[in-house]
DNA sequence: GTGAAAGCGCTAACAG
DNA sequence: CTGTTAGCGCTTTCAC
């Protein structure tokens, strides 16, 4: 940065001023200064800039894997939105595993990020109170809680639950089943699939979980359990789109028909759920959308102004049905 | 950290050497500074460390999105061995806009990542120079070529066009198609499929482009035109699963048998692909295990000895025959 | 095994 | 609109 100065014939600050606020600089100076940037091939060390000023333009992002095509594109959207206002998305992964969270987060902000998102809304005490000390704009996603550590925005996994079981229920379906991974959000699918049935008076639910990250294969080998245990089973609500399409599978293997002999249902509605044999119902979920809508927050959020808007932010869910259920 | 100096009664250094080489610090000694850490929650900041060190544990990656599931698996696995050491992993989008990876390099620079993945072997020249001069290691990935800018892990798209066309040769198909997302890699697949059917002398080939990212939609939409171009037309390669599907889609609707009307081969073998009707034949790339052996690379070359092993690394591909091809 | 001094390259705050 | 003066919080020498 001194010698773009010194070739422009400027102090160093001007050199920083015509970087990060070029029109606090004349601009016969400033032409000066970018000439000599360009000529001289400068590329300013952004990690001095981050010390200096405390802001990293740095987002910080724990999702649980991205092998989820629904994380994924919530990242997608998420790294696209940051991309146009000059930010960038530095990934974190738990696999699922709890405490990889806590580490995880440690490092994103001695990193200073200016911004953290996470996934669901249950986080270690420690996060929870290193997040709030170091006063860092947080997004909890994919789930909704009333009290969140900043800002939360997703839907609520127990409504979407009771939509399904509602739908189900009106169908006539009576022997109900539940495959879903062995997570958080999952369970809350469940609880409220459950809740919705039970309060119905009206069937039963048999329950099968599977380890995360799902697989086809999972999904498949979990409706045969299923199966075993309940032999009437009339429908299976699946946590997520590629359990649903194993089970699918497994129906057609064993000449099940659906949905007359079992109803099917997943979650998240991935592209292939249209396109699947038969096309699958499943619960909506706009991951890309959410992931923009958590970029425009945080855009707003690490604005000049710092609205402090509202924490909580439903972007609700539909039920897409097809011919599945 | 000067806090945690005092606590500990001992000199700034001293802290910073429990955190970056504890085995350099008496026993005794790293004990009260640890006691000093836990005790004051302090967390370092990295950037500071960055800055005087000039070595960030960052690695930056550029893919075109996340939202190709292939991709998105392929920075699963890198971040996933990345994280075992410490590093992390800074992501950027291009969008397939070959515009948008210099501004990337530059920012990734500015950052002083330790290292650079990018995505494919065609790059600017500015991205070119701008790497070699900044020393960076640096893997390009999905492709082969001679003459990386420093290492390349990858299959040679060319050779997985080839094979594709000598299965479909020999299944006797003589009335070919091409479906493929406009861009770099597909081409070169193009390229090797065209070439081997032009030497058999026993075919030709239309061809039918689709923007990226690629959609089930696209694939469908492209199957139907290539069909009216070519309605005799007893095989098609789709540059990618996702396209593929579209296809076996468009066929179902239109009533082609699959494989006995219409030949279908897809490019990737996403999950599922073994799991549609009918399954799909497809060229198997292990895109999680490329993620992770270009971490296990970066590893070693970032490890105190830096061996500069091997530049190109062929981790190959293989053709997944199934049912649809 | 431990410490003192000297920056890394930038931006903040204040002058002018 | 531009410059001066101080750091930001670490790690690197090099002594001891």
């Amino acid at each position: 940065m001194s010698d773009v100065a010194k070739a422009a014939g400027v102090a160093r600050v001007t050199v920083s001023r015509v970087l990060s606020e070029p029109d606090s600089v004349a601009p016969a100076t400033r032409a000066a200064v970018q000439k000599a940037i360009a000529r001289l091939g400068y590329v300013p060390n952004l990690n001095a800039g981050t010390l200096a000023s405390s802001r990293s333009r740095i987002v910080g992002a724990i999702v649980p894997t991205l092998s989820n095509a629904w994380f994924a594109d919530t990242m997608d959207g998420l790294a696209k939105v940051l991309a146009k206002t000059g930010y960038q998305l530095l990934l974190g992964q738990t696999a699922y595993e709890t405490e990889a969270e806590e580490k995880l987060v440690d490092a994103f902000i001695g990193r200073r990020v200016d911004a953290l998102v996470l996934t669901g809304t249950s986080h270690s005490k420690g996060v929870r109170t290193k997040l709030r000390k170091a006063g860092i704009p947080t997004i909890e996603c994919w789930d909704l809680c009333d009290d969140p550590i900043d800002m939360v925005v997703g839907f609520s996994n127990e409504a979407a639950g009771e939509a399904v079981a509602a739908h189900l229920l009106a169908r006539g379906c009576r022997r109900f089943g539940f495959l879903g991974a062995d997570e958080d959000r999952a369970r809350k699918r469940l609880q409220g699939y459950r809740e919705a049935i039970a309060r119905s008076g009206a069937g039963s639910v048999v329950v099968q979980s599977a380890t995360p990250p799902s697989s086809i294969d999972d999904g498949a080998a979990g409706l045969a359990r299923l199966l075993e245990s309940e032999p009437g089973l009339q429908a299976v609500f699946c946590s997520n789109d590629t359990l649903a399409l194993g089970a699918l599978l497994e129906c057609r293997r064993r000449a099940i028909a659906v949905p007359r002999d079992l109803a099917v249902v997943g979650f998240s509605d991935l592209p292939v759920a249209a396109a699947c044999v038969p096309p699958l119902t499943t619960v909506r979920i706009d991951s890309r959308g959410l992931g923009e809508r958590i970029g425009t927050l945080l855009e707003h959020r690490l604005g000049r102004d710092a609205p402090e808007g509202a924490r909580v932010h439903d972007v609700g869910f539909s039920l897409a049905i097809r011919d599945s259920a």
